[in-house]
DNA sequence: CGCTGTCAGATCGTACATTATCTGTCAATT
DNA sequence: AATTGACAGATAATGTACGATCTGACAGCG
């Protein structure tokens, strides 16, 4: 019998972020270990010996071992045989990898939206990038929202769920990463541009131009961050 | 104290593929699953029991799961809360998704190499481009691993640690598939044609053209391949 | 024909046993 | 006296066993 695939089979994107767990309290094991991480919570490096996750998270240490394994899969753990876990060190290196991974594969979401991108998607874009402008910087969060609001807007619909995933994966490292190293003035002008120079790209139609910019986007945003974390080791 | 890493670690791309698996009897049971999917011993959208699996491999229930748990992170395996795990049906879709990212990163990854390439590099390549025309498709195993060494010889010095990853978690997947649709003759005379317009491409140090011949030889194996399924699927 | 209760089978969580690694002490050697 | 090596206890990872809970299917009933 064939068989029909099920909605919460698949890792998709979540439609609504929970950013405070508090209000739920049955979330899984996993989702508390992973967001403890990209939170900082568990440092990097830091060991994860499951007795102590499983007194945090009032489990017993089955669950904690699975999410755990889960983790090293996707690669936020490091295991070494019969010495458990540590937390994956995000270091400068790693973050430039990721980066030039995503000047890779923006470009590529990007050139596909151009060609399906409605009037209507057009405005939206706008609206929120308006609404970016508006709050101009001063709460991150509310920024990093609203830039995420950008991005998906653009790529959720892409037929590459793979390139979507692992975009996603991407994001979600560097949000964490970034949350430490607010942008600097110069680095915000920028962005504020290259989201116009985008959009501008978008109404023409034009899929090669609105790559190269979300690909200079990228990497700036990107040499910005390694530059930050270099800088901030040296102190 | 800092932390100083570890050898084993890292999720390493292996230094020699243990192919046959009776002679080592100690691999891990996420090696083994991994392996009966990637072979296709368990099917596309196949129930993974864990009772089965323990008494298949000779455990008990909780390194399967553990294992199912990695592989999850990594994608092979889709569960469904309270009822378990099946094993991720690799289709076209799967297939031209992981081709399109591979038109993006192979590129990259080449174009570095050309810079680096050295004489001897450059001499080996050709050595096995040579063999790869002697054993001329005969043997599709020896192809492969001649294959691999190909381009493992360019990509492994690659700074970029997390493309590699990606990359040859790729191959793996493509592989399995491959072994089902032998390359016809006319895509063997391209394959042969492309490599060595690579090579060329390396010794005048032309990054762009190798790029350019290397995105045009993952594209073609992609639609070969994602054709051979599409067509074998209508019988 | 549809609804509901029951039951088998499997997942998921908890508890326990075993095995390996880490740490600190102490004796032996230089 | 300082360093090295071995040993023992503690600590934690890994493996096994079991019970609770959920799902899916089917028979009985309205």
């Amino acid at each position: 019998m064939p068989y029909k695939p099920d909605m919460d089979e698949m890792n998709r994107i979540p439609e609504t972020r929970v950013e405070q767990r508090e209000a739920y309290e049955a979330t899984s094991v996993y989702e508390l270990v992973r967001e403890d991480i990209l939170q900082g919570k568990l440092a990097a490096n830091e060991r994860l010996k499951v007795s102590v996750l499983a007194a945090r998270y009032g489990t017993s240490t089955n669950p904690v071992r699975e999410a755990l394994q889960q983790l090293r899969g996707e690669g936020f753990v490091l295991f070494s045989h019969n010495r458990g876990a540590r937390v994956r060190p995000i270091d400068e290196e790693f973050v430039r990898d990721i980066y030039e991974m995503e000047v890779l594969i923006e470009p590529y979401l990007t050139s596909w939206f151009v060609g399906i991108a409605t009037d209507e998607d057009i405005a939206r874009l706008e609206a929120i990038q308006d609404r970016i402008d508006a709050i101009g910087f001063e709460d991150p969060e509310a920024y990093s929202a609203l830039d995420t609001q950008f991005h998906r807007l653009m790529y959720d619909r892409h037929y590459n769920r793979h390139a979507l995933d692992m975009w996603w994966k991407h994001r979600e490292i560097l949000r964490a990463i970034s949350r430490k190293f607010p942008f600097a003035r110069g680095r915000r002008r920028e962005i504020l541009n290259e989201h116009r120079q985008l959009i501008e790209a978008i109404k023409d139609h034009d899929a090669t131009t609105a790559a190269r910019v979300i690909a200079a986007h990228v990497g700036g945003s990107g040499r910005h961050i390694v530059e930050h974390m270099r800088a901030s080791r040296n102190l």
